[in-house]
DNA sequence: ATTAGTGTAATATGTAACTAGAGCACTAAT
DNA sequence: ATTAGTGCTCTAGTTACATATTACACTAAT
């Protein structure tokens, strides 16, 4: 895993987390790596995994038990729904932010389309 | 103009003005309120004014002439592009996120046609 | 009981980004 | 020459982030 410095690192291992429930590449009740491996695999210092965990726990997406380490929720529903609302968070701030560009969504919708997703 | 506390205050600044010059609210040569001016406008410091004007001459879609002010590049084709690239660059960066979530371009493409512009 | 493996907390340190304040340098107009 | 308006520079303070280190609290297995 890269980081990129535009944003803190605790963030994009957060969202990397985070992407992979939402995709069912992590299931319920799925135990995560013990910060301190996952500290070490990421090169990183334990605090920044720590901080990560914190925050995904904060939305109620882990949690942890003290002396035995730290898993995915059991409740399903929150992880069928988790890929919905990101995608839709996205959605609105892509539209959003096209919108003041003077893009419709009926322009967006074709210019997708069109497009290549290996293209950049 | 409301600043959102998860960008620096230059960035929020220097994008508004780059989308007025992408849609062409703000026209080639035109000139820019003076930092303290614009700092006045938006209860900010003349710095953080200055800053984002020298990121946007870094990319020269503006230049100064000390003593007189900050203008819009004369070039009309650097701000015909802008707003294409702004695009393109949005565009790019959505589709490889919604990619990551498992969405294809075919459904993002009817996602975003059934959307409301206003929807939130 | 001991041990190894967990998360957590506290403290200190270094660095970088951001913002602010004050003053300098230039230009045009008078 | 003076003045007012411009951008620019320098310095300083604050904050966020990441790290390093140490210690604590809990759990399971031995």
């Amino acid at each position: 895993m890269d980081f990129d410095k535009s944003l803190p690192i605790y963030t994009q291992i957060l969202n990397f987390i985070k992407i992979k429930m939402a995709t069912g590449e992590i299931k319920e009740g799925e135990k995560l790596p013990s910060v301190r491996d996952m500290a070490a695999e990421l090169k990183v210092n334990p605090n920044t995994v720590s901080r990560s965990y914190s925050e995904l726990e904060k939305e109620d997406l882990i949690f942890t038990q003290r002396g035995m380490g730290t898993f995915v929720t059991e409740d399903v529903e929150k992880l069928k729904t988790l890929r919905m609302e990101m995608a839709h968070k996205k959605i609105q701030k892509f539209i959003l932010e096209m919108y003041k560009l003077g893009f419709t969504k009926e322009e967006l919708s074709a210019v997708i389309k069109d497009l290549k997703m290996e293209e950049d």
